[in-house]
DNA sequence: TTGTGTTTTATTGCCTCC
DNA sequence: GGAGGCAATAAAACACAA
């Protein structure tokens, strides 16, 4: 059943035609949107072929598909333009050179502009790689396998929010505040991967609502000051460029002894090589779950940081269009060989749907990679969400808004496989999903879910900290609710964190960190 | 209810590449 | 020259505050 079929909504052939005949724009249907999101995902520049069946099984004008992923790609580079606006302006302010930071060249307002970075073209990165690799597809397959298995930050870089964007590059250098994940400073060789906006464009989503304005706020500056100071950061510390006396023979054990967890950040701070204290970890990244609940989208966010776990992306390092020719690959093939199929998503939901892919790879791994973190939550996360959907509003999740059920639906379901897998992806969702929204709008909350997007979609907008702290605030009883439900459910999970996990990135301390800042 | 601001969609023109 | 992409722009849709 095609989306078409699915919701009345949506525009039937005869629709196509009254659109064209009749100028006035029409809304996409959230699944539309959720469809084209999630190919753009997967695909930043389609084929002609590619978008006629998009179009088609969306019941849209192939023209209005490219129109889409026209203003897709523009939304994305518009995105990043701000983080770098953004992150520029930390930077000046904090007296640090942006480029040490993002690696961004900037204007005075970042601009992006064609020429900026024609050195490094989506394009180019899209048939070469990210890592400016040329990679064959077998190649890809297996430097994602191999990354998969092997390398959990290969696994956890690919998360990001959905839809595409640089930000989540950016702010998955570590520095996301909901970022469970390992830094994404590493490339699959473990080196830093560049930064360019074409290229980070691919990367993944980015993140929303609070979380993102306190990203772009807050996250540049620790960036930057990660960067310069390496790992000796504190986010408690002192002020910078402020010089104190040194400190007394004794005094650091004595805060060991009287701040634990803090200390053990200073501790794995100094040193790096040794394992944090997983319960610490595992508290202090905690919170960071809950950020999930603040953003636009929520379903994005679920699907970036969540279901795009591993879609990030990895496909665009095959996908990308070489060129402006067209493809000779039809759809199918397009799809077929795609490293996706060993993406997290797709382990996920395993091959058979049998096999949880978190839990395998968490075995897999040894002990928990990010397993309690990212998997894990975003194991338990997708499994409330289905419940809540099944069960109608449970308690603490009451302000989970369709469209993250709908995401997580979508997680469920085979991200990699493009159009099919979208169609797969709709038709179970759209069932969920129309009937949720018929429900929703039958009692009028259909415009509170829309309002509430909205009202995210916003704050992430807006560098407003009147909002971002109303936000907070309302926020946080349900963040409340949920961050106890879930240590609790993590309890188990939390000593499975390796040293070589926590080695991997001083950024997921001090992410978690940031976010936990926020209880 | 209205005005305002934001987001999304559609259109158009220009540019680049083949 | 055609195709595809980008950018600018307009306008509709929507949310929210007054």
């Amino acid at each position: 059943m095609t989306v078409m079929e699915e919701s009345g909504e949506l525009q039937s052939e005869e629709n196509k035609v009254s659109i064209e005949k009749n100028k006035k724009r029409r809304l996409k249907t959230p699944a539309q949107v959720m469809a084209l999101e999630k190919f753009y995902d997967e695909h930043k520049y389609p084929t002609e072929e590619m978008k006629s069946e998009l179009a088609e099984e969306l019941g849209l004008t192939e023209k209005q598909v490219a129109g889409w992923f026209c203003h897709r790609r523009l939304k994305d580079k518009r995105l990043l333009k701000d983080e770098t606006c953004a992150n520029g302006r930390q930077d000046r302010s904090s007296g640090i050179v942006q480029d040490h930071v993002s690696g961004l060249r900037q204007d005075s307002c970042g601009s992006t502009k064609h020429g900026d970075n024609k050195h490094l073209d989506l394009k180019e990165v899209e048939s070469h790689g990210y890592y400016g690799n040329d990679f064959s597809v077998a190649d890809m397959t297996y430097e994602h396998n191999r990354d998969y298995n092997e390398d959990v930050d290969g696994m956890d870089n690919t998360s990001s929010e959905s839809s595409s964007s640089l930000q989540d590059q950016l702010f998955s250098q570590g520095q996301d505040p909901y970022n469970m994940e390992p830094s994404r400073y590493l490339t699959p060789n473990r080196a830093l991967p560049p930064l360019v906006p074409k290229a980070a464009i691919n990367i993944g989503y980015k993140p929303s609502g609070y979380l993102k304005v306190k990203g772009e706020i807050e996250n540049a500056t620790i960036t930057a000051v990660k960067k310069q100071l390496g790992r000796n950061y504190r986010e408690d510390g002192p002020l910078l460029g402020v010089e104190f006396d040194p400190v007394p023979p004794g005094a650091f054990e004595c805060q060991i002894a009287a701040d634990p967890v803090d200390e053990s950040l200073v501790f794995h701070a100094v040193n790096p090589s040794l394992p944090s204290p997983p319960e610490i970890s595992a508290v202090k990244r905690q919170p960071a779950l809950n950020s999930r609940y603040d953003s636009k989208y929520g379903s994005h966010d679920l699907d970036m940081e969540v279901g795009d776990l591993g879609s990030l992306h990895d496909t665009d390092l095959l996908d990308r269009k070489p060129g402006r020719h067209k493809q000779g690959q039809t759809f199918q093939s397009y799809t077929n060989h795609l490293p996706h199929r060993n993406s997290p998503l797709e382990l996920y939901e395993g091959p058979t749907g049998a096999v949880p892919a978190y839990n395998t790879m968490g075995s897999k791994h040894g002990e928990g990679m990010r397993s309690d973190s990212a998997s894990y939550q975003s194991d338990h996360f997708e499994e409330d969400l289905v419940v809540k959907e099944t069960d109608s509003l449970p308690h603490c999740y009451d302000n989970v808004n369709p469209k993250k059920i709908q995401r997580s639906e979508h997680i469920k379901s085979k991200p990699s496989k493009s159009l099919k897998n979208s169609r797969v992806f709709l038709d179970s969702e759209e069932t969920g999903l129309s009937s949720r929204i018929a429900k929703e709008e039958k009692f009028g909350g259909g415009k509170k879910a829309r309002k509430q997007y909205h009202d995210s979609e916003r704050v992430r907008i807006l560098p407003n900290e009147t909002m971002i702290a109303k936000r907070v605030k309302d926020d946080l009883p349900q963040q409340q609710n949920l961050k106890h439900a879930l240590v609790a459910e993590m309890q188990p999970q939390k000593n499975r964190r390796s040293a070589t996990e926590m080695l991997s990135s001083f950024s997921e301390d001090e992410t978690a960190e940031t976010s936990y800042s926020l209880d």
